[in-house]
DNA sequence: GCGGCTTAGTCAAGCGGCTC
DNA sequence: GAGCCGCTTGACTAAGCCGC
């Protein structure tokens, strides 16, 4: 595709059909309603409407849609990002809080507007754009996010920063406050207490889904941290829901 | 960098519920 | 009651972490 002159703001739905492509430009991807599947070189995710996401320039993604979905999407031209942008070869996840909200409506606000030129989308964008850099996470953390459901050595993530394992460890909790074990646990935590919570798949099926081999790995988890079973976490879960 | 301790992952055995 | 399936538990091993 062709670079672009200017920001473009507008309403976008996706189809079923996946789609692989780049372009010459980035783009910001903020939700409206559904969800939608992305795949990068480092991500490989379900965006819903709690997550936007940044695709930098020259990004290889796969994206398709299951269900009804509506996105707001910017198309950003190349000469509006630093450099730094490079880091984020495949792409950037971020939660979409309150503040993300907000902009999303003064985005979309301007977008409804026709104008000769969009120069309040640009500084919009400048602020979002401020904020997204504050996000911006170290390579190793988004392997980490990307990859929890595999198996990740502690080389392999050194490697990713450049450092030895042991440095890294330190980095790394100096960064998180967690060591990387505890951090992939953590993800992998929560992803089951979501599968539990919302599917019927077996408590094997969980386990795999987010990358023990065995359910008795994540029977373990669940007792350290939650004090109950996986089972006794799916029928509290669920009678919660009830109530 | 090293050594010791801790923890995660795996395997195997066993328990309980369900079906025939 | 036997067989199957899903799940839990205990023991062992290897990797990771931490203090020196």
């Amino acid at each position: 595709m062709n670079n672009i002159k200017n920001i473009l703001g507008e309403r976008r739905t996706y189809s079923n059909l996946a789609n692989t492509h780049d372009h010459s430009f980035a783009q910001l991807i903020l939700p409206l309603q559904g969800s939608l599947f992305i795949k990068t070189a480092s991500y490989q995710l379900e965006l819903g409407e709690t997550r936007l996401f940044f695709l930098p320039p020259q990004c290889q993604h796969t994206f398709y849609a299951n269900s009804q979905n509506e996105f707001l999407v910017l198309d950003i031209p190349n000469f509006m990002l630093v450099k730094e942008t490079e880091k984020l070869c495949g792409g950037l996840s971020i939660v979409f809080d309150e503040r993300w909200q907000a902009i999303r409506l003064l985005m979309l606000s301007e977008i409804g507007y026709v104008s000769a030129d969009s120069h309040n989308l640009t500084n919009l964008f400048r602020y979002a754009y401020s904020i997204l850099q504050k996000n911006y996470t170290p390579q190793s953390i988004q392997y980490i996010n990307a990859n929890f459901q595999e198996s990740i050595s502690l080389q392999k993530l050194a490697n990713l920063e450049g450092y030895n394992p042991t440095y890294y460890c330190q980095w790394f909790k100096k960064n998180t406050g967690m060591t990387p074990k505890a951090y992939i646990q953590s993800l992998r935590l929560q992803r089951a207490k979501e599968l539990l919570a919302h599917t019927d798949f077996s408590i094997l099926r969980i386990a795999q889904q987010v990358g023990y081999e065995h359910h008795a790995s994540l029977t373990r988890l669940f007792q350290q941290h939650e004090k109950v079973t996986p089972r006794i976490y799916r029928q509290q879960s669920r009678n919660l829901a009830k109530k």
